[in-house]
DNA sequence: TTTTTTTACGCAATCGTTCCCGGCAACGTT
DNA sequence: AACGTTGCCGGGAACGATTGCGTAAAAAAA
């Protein structure tokens, strides 16, 4: 396939036919008889003829090929997800593009622009924390190419999305920690402008309010790269310990969020859950090692990937634009283990 | 470039030109007056024109895209490695089609038939567990396909490699062990048709010998699918442990296994390093906020990503069939943690 | 002024497929 | 015998871009 390439023209010399004999036999159109089919499959055969599908692509106006755009691949969240989209690419033919905006939007433009001059047929994209502007983005689904949305999501664009229940997983959290005797818990959420955000500090104050707890707002750090920089999180974390009354819990609303944080507390020589308990967003298989074990709430990743790429699929495949458009929402799940243990218990 | 698509064609029209003339002009050809030029440039911009890739990559007989497979994406050590190919290609305007090989050497064999019925330009490969016929991938090769191998390399192919110093990682590692006082070393390791399982099964055996320490074969435990089945590392750190006389030190080669033995020992209530020592392959950065910290090698995953696409690249641009193939060999780190603190320390 | 050279552009083939039009047999119908 | 049906197949125009070759007009040389 690569020096010589076999095509249709072969067959059709070969046979001494026409091009579009072939094509027909080979597509098993009813205008070709029989026996001439058979003649061309079994000369496709032996030549081990491959029908090319970049000229398919351009006669059909479409490659079969989904762009994806993360933040970063190197994080287990994500990396599942994909694995996700990609199982089900797979099963449908079609190959996935991944490409990542490190939380930069400037990147995240630009990896917009190259797989829309790739011509994919697509796009899932879960938003960078830098990403206020979705002007660009916006465009491109007005023009036609369909986009879904997973974990940041926007309601700007109208399209279909999936999410996990972010404020029940939250709520849930916090209800646990205040279930085991904490009252004064902390939260290290990720940037306000996010949607993941403002959903799970939702659950987390409803949970709080629900239970006679009064928010406070000292409690709240925000990290703007959600713990792609480890010092941002370690002065967030600082600043928790030296309030006049520190926390005696913390809610991470993300992975790296939540690794960042226990890192920190090592360092410090902080005891989990003793001096300080912590449950965190958290996907990684390791969270049950650690020492104490973590209490994490867990996404769906791999299927949130499923999801993303089945509802891709429906908005591809379909013959009329698609008019209704859905959100899907999974569930997360609360591991409860040491690191939220009762509170002197 | 959904529904309209600003062609070439477009451009001549509005101008009244030819599409040849437009073609040249935006290709800046010398055979273009400098107004022609202008003309269809701003022409261009105010159209919005994007050229088409793949009607590019019909003429041209190439994608720019390049397959990569790897046998699980959602594994630290891989996605960071990725994450290293496509930080490069994305500097040179490739794409990276990323699949799956489960460490099936059947759905190896499919990834392989897909990304080159896709017409990749090239293909970066590692191999999967269950590969031990290489003669399609040697068959791609020889009709010129490029491929280059990272981690899990064949020599059955004549081609570039990316490796890392298997060997020193584990003899360093093991190593460490016995100067740690550590003498009943048992080695978890992964299938024996791989690559990396030779190479390092080497190190740790010429490190106890180097050091007067007889191997002792039912010390090396096999795990056929390097830790993608639990029960698989589980079974075998079981055997291990009933052995007349038991190690006290165990070294795993790589990231899933050293995960899953030391799950097992946790769930066995195995004090380490008091009871048993540990030291594995580990890329995750989560192993040093285990308790105990976990001593490991580290392999610079990232740098070996972009290594191989670097090589790709290198074939991929090369005017003339590449005849030197080049092994690049990294260097593996050795943290050394708290897990194979000295004995009796 | 005539010839040669240059400049600047258009025509058409090409990449591999598909598919819309025809067209030509060999039937069956009146 | 003349006509309409089928059945089967080929020609050639797309899809969007590049490029070798040909050529008119303008410029330069004779």
């Amino acid at each position: 396939m690569k020096f010589e390439a076999v095509t249709i023209k072969d067959i059709a010399k070969a046979l001494g036919i026409s091009t579009s004999t072939v094509s027909r036999a080979l597509r098993d159109s009813y205008e070709i008889s029989a026996e001439t089919k058979q003649l061309v499959m079994e000369c496709a055969e032996k030549l081990n003829y491959r029908p090319n599908p970049v000229a398919l692509s351009l006669k059909e106006r479409r490659t079969r090929s989904i762009g994806v755009v993360v933040c970063e691949i190197a994080n287990g969240f994500f990396s599942q997800i994909i694995n996700g989209i990609e199982s089900i690419a797979y099963d449908k033919g079609y190959n996935v593009i991944v490409s990542q905006s490190h939380e930069s939007a400037e990147r995240e433009a630009m990896d917009l622009q190259y797989l829309t001059s790739r011509s994919v047929d697509g796009l899932l994209i879960s938003l960078s924390t830098e990403t206020n502007d979705l002007s660009y983005l916006k465009e491109l689904h007005e023009k036609g190419l369909p986009v879904v949305f997973f974990d940041r999501i926007s309601e700007e664009i109208h399209t279909h999305s999936v999410i996990v229940d972010n404020f029940k997983g939250a709520y849930e959290a916090t209800e646990h920690l205040i279930h085991n005797g904490y009252r004064n818990i902390a939260c290290l959420t990720n940037s306000e402008f996010l949607s993941i955000t403002t959903e799970r500090l939702a659950g987390y104050r409803e949970a709080l309010i629900a239970n006679d707890i009064k928010p406070y707002s000292a409690y709240v750090k925000h990290c703007f790269y959600g713990g792609m920089i480890f010092s941002e999180v370690e002065e967030a974390v600082n600043k928790l310990l030296t309030l006049k009354t520190k926390p005696d819990a913390i809610f991470a609303t993300s992975d790296k969020l939540t690794t960042g944080c226990l890192k920190t507390l090592k360092r410090r020589g902080i005891r989990i859950p003793e001096d300080i308990a912590l449950v965190g967003f958290n996907n990684s298989e390791i969270a049950e090692l650690l020492s104490p074990s973590l209490t994490v709430v867990r996404q769906p990743a791999y299927e949130i990937g499923k999801a993303a790429m089945e509802l891709m699929l429906q908005l591809v495949e379909s013959k009329r634009p698609v008019q209704h458009f859905e959100k899907r929402v999974l569930l997360p799940e609360l591991h409860i283990r040491e690191s939220s243990s009762p509170k002197n218990g």
